[in-house]
Order: C-alpha cells, then sequence, then structure tokens
DNA sequence: ACCTGAACACCGTTCAAGT
DNA sequence: ACCTGAACACCGTTCAAGT
C-alpha cells in the first residue's frame, strides 16, 4: 500500500487531511495566497484534484484549517505569562509575528472569525481579561474589541504584503512609494496624512502594533475594571 | 436620503467611469461581493467585458474606486462635530453603519489600506487626534490603531454576512448556530468562550463596537495625552 | 476615441469510473 | 474506502476588429 516514492514531500504516503494541510501551509508560505490551487495542491501531493475533495469539504475549510494549525500553535506557547497583562501582551505579540511571518493567516482568520481559530484566540484573551478583573457586562464587548483590533492589523499586514508582491516590491520600497503618494497630497484637504508621509518609511510596524495594544489595556483599566 | 439617480441602466448614455461604478456598487449591494463580475457588469451596462476595461484598469480598481465612493459620502457627513472626540464618533459610527449597509465596504477597505479611501479615514481620525492634544509622536500610532480597530470590525463584519448570505441564513439564525456550537466547546479548554454563548445571539454589535471606541478613547486620554 | 465579443488561460468543484 | 482525471461552469483579462 505505500510505496516508496521520493517526493519532495514525504515519502509515499497515504494522502490524509494532515498531509494536504501540511502542504497548503507550505504553498500559501511560498506563494501566497493566490498560490494555493487545487491543481497546485494536487501536483505537489502528487494525486488528482477530486482526491483532495475526498479529506476537505471545499477551498475554504483548507484554508480555515492552515489558519488554525498557524493559531494553535501561536497560542500554546503565549499562555500563562507572568501576569494577565502579560499575557495578553504576549498573544497579541504572538499573533502579530505569526501573521507577519504568514501574511495569509491575516485574511484567513477575519474569513473564519467565528470558527475554531478565532475561537482560540478569544479564549485566550477571554481568560485573561477575567483574570484583569473586567467586570461579566464588559468582558465580551472587551474580547471582541481585542480581537477587532489584532485581525485589522492582520488583515492590513496580509493585504500590504500581497500588494508588494503582486508588483514585486520589497516591503521598504512599498512604503516608499505610499509615502511619496501623501507628500502629494492636497495640503488643504490633507494635512494630517501629508505631515505623516516622512515618518512612513521608517516606522515600525511592530511597536505601533503595540502601542496600540497599550491604549488598550490603560483604557481597560482606566474604563471601571477594578483589578483588585 | 439622496436618491437623485434610481435609474439603472439609461439607455443612450455613453459608458463613463462613474456610470460603471454607480452600477457595480448596485450589483455589490444586491449580490455582495462575489456578485461583481465583468459579466454581470456588462449585462447591466448593455456592453461587453472589453469595453468596461478601457474606463478601468482592472478589477481591484473598480473594488477601491466603488469603495471610495461609500467612505467619500461617510467622512463627508462626519466632519467638524461639537469635540475633536465627538468627531472621532460620528467617524467610527458613521463607518460601522456604512459597513453594515455595504458589507463589501469592509473587505475592500482591508484590501485598499494605504489608498485614497483609507487615507480619508486616517485623515479624519488624524485631525481629530491633533484636536484632542495627542503629542506628535503617538499620533501615528495611535490614528493606526483606531483604524485598525476599525477595519477589523468592518472586515468581521462582511465575512459574517457573506457566510449567512453562502448559506441562505439570516443574521439571527447565524447568530444562533454559532451560539450552539460554542456552548458545546470542551468545557475544560474553553470555559470563557462557552460562558460567552448564551450572550451572543442578543448582543448588540453596535454597541460593542462603540464600547471598543469608548475604551480606546479612554486610553488614549490616560496614555500620556494631555488634552489642556 | 471608444466599443464589440470571441478567445485565452485559468479557477473550484463534480462525478463516473476505477482500485 | 479511497483515488483518478476528464469535464463543467465559471472567472478576469486580452485583443483583433469594428465604429
Amino acid at each position: 500500500m505505500a510505496n516508496r516514492t521520493d517526493s519532495s514531500q514525504r515519502r509515499g504516503e497515504s494522502l490524509s487531511r494532515d498531509r494536504i494541510i501540511e502542504a497548503s501551509i507550505e504553498i500559501l508560505d511560498t506563494g501566497g495566497e493566490g498560490g494555493l490551487t487545487f491543481r497546485a495542491l494536487s501536483e505537489k501531493l502528487a494525486t488528482g484534484p477530486g482526491a483532495i475533495y475526498w479529506h476537505v469539504a471545499n477551498k475554504n475549510d483548507l484554508l480555515v484549517a492552515a489558519c488554525d494549525v498557524i493559531v494553535a500553535r501561536t497560542m500554546q506557547a503565549c499562555m500563562a505569562k507572568a501576569s494577565p497583562e502579560d499575557t495578553i501582551r504576549a498573544i497579541a505579540l504572538g499573533m502579530f509575528d505569526a501573521m507577519n511571518a504568514h501574511p495569509w493567516v491575516g485574511s484567513a482568520l477575519v474569513q473564519a472569525s467565528g470558527q475554531l481559530p478565532g475561537v482560540r484566540i478569544v479564549e485566550g484573551l477571554g481568560q485573561s481579561l477575567r483574570a484583569l478583573g473586567v467586570p461579566d457586562a464588559a468582558q465580551w464587548p472587551t474580547v471582541s474589541a481585542l480581537l477587532n483590533y489584532i485581525l485589522g492589523v492582520g488583515g492590513q499586514n496580509a493585504a500590504n504584503t500581497q500588494f508588494a508582491i503582486a508588483r514585486g516590491l520589497e516591503r521598504s520600497s512599498f512604503l516608499h512609494a505610499t509615502s511619496t503618494t501623501w507628500s502629494q497630497l492636497d495640503a488643504d484637504a490633507y494635512p494630517f496624512t501629508r505631515s505623516m508621509a516622512a515618518q512612513l518609511p521608517a516606522h515600525d510596524d511592530r511597536a505601533d502594533f503595540m502601542a496600540g495594544i497599550e491604549i488598550f489595556l490603560s483604557g481597560v483599566k482606566s474604563s471601571g475594571a477594578r483589578s483588585h
């Protein structure tokens, strides 16, 4: 049954959901969202497209499953830090780094919000906020806001990366191009954006992201939550 | 409010970029993101697909342009409220309502972050935060965080709507189904999510969204910004 | 200049047929 | 049970040809 063919993948193991998901992640990491195709996937796995459908419902199912592998791995590394606040920071930072390393995760997560990958994040954040002393009624809105912020950053990061890839640009030249566009905006209508153009290429996405988390945590603490 | 031109296909009028965008918005509102097709569009406009390409670079260009119409209209109605804080609230609420009425705007905005529609929002938020007294160095991270939060909500809202539409569900039965799934999660691994399941169907997205904005504003004020 | 519409190179998904 | 691969119904985009 298991005939040994030396594929780049593994030895001639039989097809399985896990193997399909694993191959999908490799394709997504290499070629971005557009690269994941049932044809590309079946070629990598040395089968036909139909075979994949025996293990996977459809493309969305596949994407969510691939996303969940990354999220589960990330969350596992982030739980139970020194303080609940630090756990929230670790989750946020972990997800940021994961979505940076795998830009497709950002858009997949947005699409699969209520499903398992999103639930993992909700759970981690929720437990921490509860430990922080956020009152019952405020827990859901607070978790929801934090998750939405993280997803927003991830989605935009994914879009920027894809945009840059599609044009064969490096991240730095993409930022430089955007900066130039902004600096040429109408001075009366866009004073703020114009004044931000100069610092755009040098800015640190990760630091900005964490600054947002800190604003948020500071807001949580000052808006009613008593942390003992 | 404004229903100036209701006629979808005015005979005899020559094709133009504006007419194409107008028709695209109608299709997107009716059939969602999947409904916008060069074939559907050319049928509505009584031409061939090739004609559209004379006025529009590609599908992404079309989507961004349609998105920008909605965003520009929304921002125009939100500027210059009583206080900078109220302006921020108005922008957030306006964008929430716009993305709720046109779910495709959420995902389009995420894809077009650095482009014109995103810049309009950045400008509105930035001017307000500046007026609020947020120090220079903190302005960009703060605007960025606010925008990301809004985009995250919009993107997720779009995904949920599309998900529900694809399965022919109403919003309420979609929430009910998600609630049931959550309540059946493992009690040890997902205590928080399980305890949220019951209140999920009754929750108010708009109120939750605004609660997030308030947390954020409160964080901005308590984390260094002196608003005289 | 603007428009036509057939054609191209894809795509996700299905399904009779094989083992 | 699992896999094959041709076929179907689409897509975005192009382009020679028309006006």
